[in-house]
DNA sequence: GTCTATAGGCAGATAGAC
DNA sequence: GTCTATCTGCCTATAGAC
């Protein structure tokens, strides 16, 4: 037990790869997720990568869909403390606005798309223990725009034209429509005037 | 030849299937890739739906790169005769914006992507020749709808904030991701919201 | 934890008879 | 045009040794 943490603790140092091998494979898989989509990837593509054999992968993520709830269950977290992060940093409700759209931009810049945006285009060939978490991805977002926008009222940073509520659904299937539109063409400018726009029809007094 | 006319005319009369065999495939291929996307079907699907073989799919699309092709030139032939109908039919710039955001609402009600949004989704993994198709529908329509937008400064129905270019790309990206995130819940309300959401803000005055 | 080996299935595609 | 038969290759997944 001791030795184990040490040695942890240890690689974490040196740290050449720091995370453990079912993080590596997630990160793997996750690049290959948003990239491709969840059906156009396999176990083999990911053994390539890390240079072990498929059958190890088994012995991590029994099955494919394990390790797609498994990677939709910490892209959500990341998502969610990443929405903590910008609670934290920024005080009005247009810059928590413009950081989350920033999120975005920056998958879009790394090639990829919303890991949620990708899999709602697979939805009905999911497995089913991953439907769910990706629509709960979704309302998770949703409930923290619509924080926003209510922010957004009281310290009039924003003009919220309509039920917070619908406005922050809006929000995001217009980024996800943004980021899904842009990435064929590769260029972030179209990416970019999209979340402007987003963002002036929300300007007090437009 | 004059057999082969008469034939065919005789079987369009009767019509218990109108279309010639390629078309049902076409029609086959395109539900299937609209729900699932161009990865997630095969020739079996299209076979075992209308009771022929994988070798007489063959004979019709020779590979699964080509019948795609076909698949995007249809249904971007089809879109364009839908433009070409709307401005007969409706005289408004705003009229025709909501008769084309109709079209995707039909698509949707069918539990369907539109083709080039879900094949967006795929678009690393789409042979060559598709790609560029793609993106081609995508440009078309933007022309189309810069072009009502001009109109809609015109008439008055619009009230158009920025380059109609860049704006005919934001309607685009706005709907293509209202029906991304609206399919999983399966729930139309959803997308209607986007779309009046959208209209109001290009409603003058607003 | 990682390996070799392999099962069992489905994919896209072709040859050649009818 | 459609068929049967078949090829090759990749897929997910498992068994069992180390």
């Amino acid at each position: 037990m001791t030795t184990t943490r040490a040695k942890k603790a240890t690689a974490r140092a040196r740290a050449p790869r720091p995370t453990g091998r079912a993080e590596s494979i997630l990160d793997s898989a996750e690049r290959l997720v948003q990239t491709r989509g969840f059906n156009n990837f396999s176990y083999a593509d990911i053994a390539a990568e890390l240079g072990i054999t498929k059958a190890s992968l088994h012995y991590h993520f029994s099955s494919k869909a394990v390790l797609g709830q498994a990677l939709i269950a910490r892209y959500g977290e990341r998502f969610a403390a990443a929405l903590v992060q910008i609670d934290e940093d920024t005080p009005t409700a247009r810059e928590k606005l413009e950081a989350y759209a920033a999120l975005y931009g920056d998958v879009l810049r790394g090639k990829r798309m919303c890991l949620c945006g990708i899999l709602a285009a697979e939805y009905p060939t999911l497995p089913r223990a991953m439907r769910g978490a990706v629509t709960r991805f979704f309302d998770e977002n949703q409930e923290w725009l619509a924080g926003v926008l209510r922010q957004g009222e009281h310290d009039q940073t924003l003009s919220v034209a309509g039920a917070p509520e619908e406005i922050a659904q809006e929000i995001l299937s217009t980024l996800e429509g943004a980021m899904l539109v842009s990435r064929p063409y590769g260029d972030l400018r179209r990416f970019d005037a999209a979340v402007r726009h987003l963002l002036a029809g929300l300007t007090a007094g437009s």
